[in-house]
DNA sequence: GTAACTGTTGCATTTTTTTGCCGGAAAAAT
DNA sequence: ATTTTTCCGGCAAAAAAATGCAACAGTTAC
């Protein structure tokens, strides 16, 4: 193993994990801690994680703003653990914004070897460093709150694509009103995307469910699968499933 | 087994794997290690692989690590700073990717209120953090090396767009040959932008004068402009001033 | 044809990098 | 307070890289 390699197996460990131990990663890949020690200190060097006695943390988890504006961080790992695990080689998938499906981004199993379509820049961002996927970014203008690109040209090119799978960052979802959203032009970039989609994932921690919001997207039967970081026999989830939604 | 036979087998190799081993290259195709060093590091100078140390790896690979130190920083951003008070409210700029387009998007003063039309990922990742700047993000398939999409989509749509300013990002330019590359894809973007700008304005470090790159993207009398680090009366930019280029 | 030149390759030598190990210092745990 | 764990600097062996050199094949110029 390449200490380039070691050091960045040791980077996607520390930000998946927020931290680790010199003694676990010197055993997982057969290194003496004296190595795993220097490659910590020249990543700390980098500015690049924050070496502690014994290991070293994640540099977002502990000092950084982001960490705190990354609400319910677990809960959306867990979610994109179970959505990362539809996708199949050679699919095409379409995804929107959202700290979510970020989150599944960096879920995406490395192995994995198929065609990502997004809007959304900070996504894009997370797919580029995956080492199999391909990237497709829909242009035109950039919102700047939803980071996302809005309007005509991106809504048609959406509508040229025939997506395997959505996978739709959830703002609000309830079982009378559908998935509803605060921003109008996110709306008809998502509406799209559930248009041109073989199949429609929506993702979204617990609290979203049962709440509104002031823009419809679309029918809770327009979904297919529904997944949350509850188990999926809760009480929370029984009217969805009695809706024909699958549950995960 | 020729030169660039060899080289090209490399390549499938180091895209196929992520990651090659010098003595394993040695021994698939009979040649000594020295040559096989001799190869990583014509196609490492050409930024199409990542020497290290033992082989190689694969670009893609490499982002995963996330360089924040960024080369030369001081350098650009002088470079930075001067080429933004080209920068006049109202114009339409494109701009291609690079960390030096990076500082200048950093350096843009806040009052400025233009509309920025990019290629790039990171950099349009800076823009939407500006207060009154528009943001235009062109898509199409994205390049894990460069971070900027490419193809034929994005081109049709750069030639679509009357801008006023380009601002190039430039790998090599010298006064014979032009500004030239390495990445075949990127130069197809690069050219769009440059065919429809008004003008064109190239930001290169010193350090990239009188060098050369392997494709040509134009001559440098397309350029309008040339912006370095150094004074403008520094004898290393003598000629370019007497090839018409405005020295700032 | 031949001589000069260029580019490529392998080999020997030197230099650098990487890595594991050791002993003592420092920090954490008990 | 003492025991355990971790850290740090130096050292040495091994691996890899850089360097200089010579052999060789093609090309070009004369």
């Amino acid at each position: 193993m390449l200490k380039k390699e070691r050091q960045s197996f040791i980077l996607r460990q520390v930000n998946l994990h927020n931290k680790v131990l010199s003694s676990d990663l010197s055993q997982e890949m057969s290194v003496s801690e004296d190595t795993i020690r220097r490659d910590l200190n020249e990543l700390s060097d980098d500015g690049k994680i924050i070496k502690v006695h014994g290991g070293a943390l994640s540099k977002s988890f502990h000092l950084s703003i982001r960490s705190s504006n990354v609400y319910s961080l677990d809960e959306k790992k867990t979610i994109a653990h179970k959505a990362s695990q539809l996708i199949k080689d050679g699919m095409f998938v379409l995804t929107t914004g959202g700290t979510t499906i970020i989150e599944l981004a960096k879920a995406l199993p490395a192995e994995l070897s198929a065609t990502f379509i997004t809007v959304s820049l900070p996504v894009a961002y997370e797919y580029i460093h995956h080492p199999n996927i391909e990237v497709i970014f829909i242009g035109d203008k950039i919102s700047k709150s939803a980071q996302i690109s809005i309007g005509g040209e991106a809504i048609s090119k959406i509508r040229q694509i025939k997506a395997d799978l959505c996978f739709l960052g959830t703002n609000a979802i309830d079982v009378t009103s559908g998935i509803t959203d605060s921003d109008w032009d996110v709306v008809q970039v998502k509406r799209a995307m559930i248009e041109t989609s073989e199949k429609v994932i929506s993702l979204a921690i617990s609290e979203k469910l049962n709440t509104i919001q002031r823009i419809k997207i679309c029918d809770v039967n327009d979904i297919d699968v529904l997944i949350t970081e509850l188990d999926n026999h809760d009480d929370l989830l029984k009217p969805y499933e009695k809706a024909g939604i699958n549950i995960l």
